[in-house]
DNA sequence: CTGTTAGCGCCTTCAT
DNA sequence: ATGAAGGCGCTAACAG
């Protein structure tokens, strides 16, 4: 929305462009006092702004990193670009974003893309971090989140997904619960999905497999009744039995909440609850919800920070898993 | 992440920059379909991509458009944000992403930075649609969102916010009940919600500043004490009148309702209570909540679509207000 | 300290 | 249908 370019700025004050580019690049070293005030008075007066597109072609470096988002609709995700966003601006930088929307074929289009915009490095939410398309990136300008590929090829940070399951689970058991399952989106190849699933393993002892229960994916009417049903013969056998579920997300849980209404069960009467994630709404939910707190914001933070410290090193070292730590929170929902 | 360049290109197909030019802008009737066969197949093969940079610099023009988010932690920014982007990455637009964390000098600096980066156009969010920065933009290529500022000087996308819970409030005041609230963060200077007062005035004839029940704002716990005091003030000495609430957005509803809990009023047994706003976990109250739905999404789709028109156009029309259309749900919750 | 100049990668007349 | 060459706005040696 400007047109003054630095030529102008070099002739209204009278030096050369050179000197107008050393000026903003701030080598002042390379200017007298006086020339240096001369110059940042009619940059002041006449509003200049370089322009930074020209600027990123002549450095080859634009201070600019792709972000890409698996779904943003999903609530963990705004944490997460909360935080990267914060550490973003606070270097400099900007941060051009993009959103798989679930889908593989678009996340592809969207590393390409963010690639062809030659930005100075990536933090990648992975629909699918298997894809052949990372093979063709290195870990030197990226940091992967949440999901990790099975080959690790980036730095990733992750929640303890496993161990924050075992330890909840391991509540439950306690608890005496004689039979519990794992409520989840399709396993599929997803790492975190699997890893809290291992988790729930170890603290059941129940073999790979069992004890899984799966819910379709939103929109699949069908494949959800069936869910429900299956969740009622559930209840309808159970007889006795203490039976308790733990939920891999927020979104999963909302999902078995509504499959239990249906026949008015009420936990923890009828069954226990405990799940992944926590959102304020369930601060109202009665009785409270026994769940797994994540920092997502620290997440984005950690991933931003590293990024730009890698950036600057471009020394590049062996890709790295970094933990974020979660927390339980015991409630009376089990 | 790439070296090629379109001189590469050039020789290893053999033809000239120009021509591979031209065949990466389309102009294909400038050269026979054997050329445009081959660079194809060689452009696939080397797997080059254009420099982006370098285009636009030569172009003068970016494909990129600013967007700035008051609080990207508002659950209701996601759809929106969700919309911008499938518009823009269907035109070939991407969007740099900025958070101005509900802080208005954050704000102004996004909007300086975004101006920096020359982008095509910008989508705002406003903290606050009034303040003066906005003055040094134009119409051509801007389009604010939701918070509409005093004087119109954007095209603006937003709900029907009055109409909407004057319509929700007079079901309550059909409904029969003898005293109402309006329950909101303060006011301040902000248009949503304000509005939303507005709509609630008009639908129960109350006076500009009666009853309204002010939250504080997340963070201030003794305030927020304040608040709890006054609720339970309020229904402690009800007697036997019918009492109900109207909150203006979720988080306020969530607010009140912990407030209400713990002296374990529930609704609607001994209050009414609807609200702004919908969002999934609503689904497993109950009894379920009357609640207004806002087509976030919508609000997104619409605002990039008409800043992409806006850019293409180039003319400048006077400023437009544009009305989302909202749904009315109807539950038990009063 | 300041100016000259050759690029950065691509687009775009203008010839051929 | 194809190629040569200048230019977009800025940076970074290298001279002076």
């Amino acid at each position: 929305m400007e047109k003054l370019t630095i030529n102008d700025i070099a002739k209204i004050s009278g030096y050369s462009i050179a000197t107008v580019s050393n000026y903003l690049n701030g080598n002042y070293q390379k200017m007298s006092q006086k020339t240096r005030d001369h110059l940042a008075k009619v940059i002041d007066q006449t509003g200049y702004r370089p322009n930074s597109t020209a600027r990123n072609l002549a450095k080859h470096e634009n201070k600019t990193i792709g972000v890409s988002i698996s779904d943003i609709t999903n609530p963990f995700t705004s944490p997460v670009m909360s935080g990267i966003s914060e550490v973003c601006t606070q270097h400099g930088y900007k941060m051009i974003f993009t959103n798989a929307d679930n889908d593989q074929k678009k996340e592809v289009n969207n590393i390409l893309s963010l690639r062809t915009e030659s930005v100075s490095g990536m933090i990648v939410d992975a629909v699918d971090p298997n894809s052949p398309i990372y093979k063709s990136l290195t870990n030197e300008a990226l940091v992967m989140v949440d999901r990790q590929a099975k080959e690790l090829l980036f730095d990733t940070i992750v929640t303890d997904n496993r161990q924050a399951v075992k330890e909840m689970v391991t509540h439950m058991v306690q608890a005496g619960y004689d039979e519990l399952y794992f409520v989840t989106w399709p396993l599929e190849e997803v790492s975190t999905r699997q890893m809290r699933y291992q988790g729930f393993l170890e603290a059941t002892g129940y073999a790979l497999g069992e004890h899984l229960l799966t819910v379709p994916h939103l929109g699949q009417k069908e494949a959800y009744q069936q869910f429900e049903a299956q969740i009622e013969t559930l209840m309808a056998q159970k007889g006795t039995k203490k039976i308790g579920f733990f939920t891999m997300n927020a979104r999963v849980f909302l999902r078995l909440l509504k499959a239990m209404q249906l026949k008015a069960y009420q936990y923890p009467r009828d069954y226990g609850v405990a799940t992944y994630e926590e959102f304020d709404w369930m601060q109202i939910m009665r009785p409270e919800i026994s769940c797994i707190r994540q920092d997502s914001k620290k997440i984005g933070v950690m991933a931003a920070e590293l990024l730009l410290a890698k950036l600057l090193d471009k020394k590049s070292a062996l890709p790295q898993k970094y933990i974020v730590p979660t927390e339980i929170i015991l409630k009376q929902s089990f």
